[in-house]
DNA sequence: TAATTTACTGAAACCGGTTTCATTGAATTC
DNA sequence: GAATTCAATGAAACCGGTTTCAGTAAATTA
């Protein structure tokens, strides 16, 4: 029996393509409908029989649907949309982390969008983005203007702000409470025998959260608590990256502190953080000994610097979560008026900011 | 003259909605193929005058094609996947950042799936960026298997691999050379002066990076080069996270090295090296003078712990964007057989492998 | 001038789903 | 037993684009 007939094993080549709903529909002996109504609605609306033969047919295809087919017709996408200033930064790391999370154990896919510092692009990544129809956004952005807001709002889609507030935005926001952290960072330095403080940070622009850590500064400094009678005087500065300028900071600082006094320094965020300490190596200062440091964002690193670093933990994962998780609440129809969600830090007091109390008791 | 008639105003109240390529049809008085052809082939196939119309069309509503209807009847969707073993680690972030560079020059968009070092979620997360149609994926995964070279490769979408190959699967490698690199970290640490090595590892489970690191650091120590005839003897260890291990692996290299000896340890990432910067912390010890340290990675931090961290820094930034290139010239049709693209890391030299040089002249 | 080619444009089908509407047969009511 | 209601399913329209196919008018050729 010579060949040229055709095997059945012809058949078995390649299951290159998906499966549409089409071929399950043909494979069932039903229509698209009904293959459709089984992935949605499959108990309330297919007798029993029916929905025997789509589901080992849908089996049999390893058919899935398309996201994409199915966006286009209902307007959603299960596509979060994530903004981030800067994937450099650490803390938008960790709150990203978080948010993908929520995102993943709702049935969300995130798509990132990264401005790498360059406000300019705000209005481009929204703009992107919605036109991949995503459901909502998770902006974590400069802040320039309120243009965003309008973009955003535009698409009548709902937006979960993370850290940077738009004060026109109607959204909801997650943040750190800042003021809270400020004044415990600043009274944990007072108590610890550090009693001329500098605030340093870096150019506030307009972004929300440096703006409130400021004023907050300033408040402390105003109106300091009962047991900080110590508090001597304090000042804030704001620099960019001029190392000169940090170093004369510093040094007038000191000096202003005089001799029975040490100086301490509250640091805005961990690139600050780094960059004061790279200037206390220049002057050949001591951690904790001539100068007391405590600086926002808890990282990996901080144990280990000079004496350990004190530092200001946030709830990042916690704040990527919770934003995720108001974004998916509103995507299910929650109805409310913009929320304020404010979660306070956490105090982790290391060699920078005691041995100062313990050489002088 | 009453109200109840309608004001010109009312027409401009909210362009809410997108407006579609209908809506452009209907404004310019052609048919959507026409809009259709404008965008796509407007010099070769349109009138002038009609080009024109569509044009003042598209610039009145506003409109931009809806890249998910695109991507539904092309099959591509100007999508890139990529697959990150841990967000968290900060040269996966790296890479991210060029990869998105690239990307975006490029016009393509990133959806990230992070696995959280959950390998067991590879396979879902190629299906899951598969769905979305994306046209390529960019792997740094956890290679547990060659499962997911079959499940990519099915989809039939090419593929870049980063940091980790897998065996069996035809794609694209970019990546550290890491031979190289363990050689030149190896001679530094010995020329410096630590003749007695030791190379810490996370559990090299199947992670090629790690095996070749492991495998040149073995290979170094079975033929050194002339010039570092001081080399003693050296060994290998792996660490999950047990610091009490850690402790007794370096007391005993330190035993090894004897009195006239100082001994050095490469670590084969920056989570390694921040834990045998704890380790020594532990142990009391002072980095380059008790113990040589070198790791790969170069962090922000690196600088500011003890006397600083040598490091052979990785070129993250241009891994991730020749990753993005090359998977971004296959989309562009380029045929080729698939390519291994490593790069050199830079060795910089700090304190923790240079005090001993300095020491004993 | 008539016949043929060419260049441009519109109508309609399609991508892979969802949803409305119409149809059919069974169950309920009178 | 006939009329009515109800439940289950299929046909077709639709989402917003692209592409094939067909048609028309102008340009070329005979």
């Amino acid at each position: 029996m010579p060949a040229k007939k055709s095997s059945p094993l012809d058949a078995v080549v390649l299951p290159t393509a998906r499966a549409t709903i089409a071929d399950v529909a043909r494979e069932a002996g039903v229509s698209k409908a009904t293959v459709s109504r089984f992935l949605n609605h499959r108990d309330t609306l297919l007798t029993k029989d029916i929905a025997a033969r789509v589901e080992v047919a849908i089996a049999k295809l390893a058919y899935s649907p398309s996201p994409m087919a199915q966006a286009l017709k209902r307007g959603r996408s299960r596509l979060i949309g994530l903004v981030v200033a800067d994937v450099t930064n650490p803390f938008s790391v960790a709150v990203l982390r978080g948010a993908e999370k929520a995102c993943q154990e709702a049935g969300y896919l995130l798509m990132l969008f990264n401005l790498g510092n360059d406000s300019q692009r705000e209005a481009e990544a929204i703009e992107a983005l919605a036109a991949y129809q995503v459901d909502g956004f998770i902006l974590n952005t400069l802040g320039h203007d309120g243009g965003v807001a309008a973009d955003a709002a535009r698409h009548g889609k709902p937006v979960v702000l993370v850290d940077r507030r738009h004060p026109e935005m109607q959204a909801d926001f997650v943040s750190l409470d800042n003021t809270g952290a400020v004044r415990l960072g600043a009274r944990h330095l007072v108590q610890a025998g550090y009693s001329e403080l500098l605030y340093v940070s870096e150019p506030v622009k307009n972004v929300s959260s440096r703006e409130e850590r400021e004023i907050a500064f300033r408040n402390f400094v105003a109106e300091p608590p009962a047991d900080c009678a110590a508090l001597h005087g304090l000042t804030f500065e704001s620099f960019a990256n001029e190392p000169e300028a940090l170093d004369q900071a510093l040094r007038s600082l000191r000096q202003r502190a005089g001799l029975q006094h040490v100086p301490g320094v509250i640091c805005s965020n961990a690139v600050v953080t780094l960059r004061v300490v790279a200037a206390v190596a220049r002057l050949g200062w001591q951690l904790g000994k001539d100068l007391g440091l405590l600086g926002f964002d808890d990282t990996e690193w901080s144990p280990y610097v000079g004496p350990g670093i004190s530092t200001i933990a946030q709830p990042t994962d916690e704040l990527g979560r919770i934003a995720a998780g108001c974004l998916i609440e509103r995507l299910n129809g929650l109805v409310l008026p913009p929320r304020q969600i404010l979660l306070s830090g956490q105090l982790l007091p290391r060699g920078s900011s005691i041995a100062q109390a313990i050489s002088s008791p």
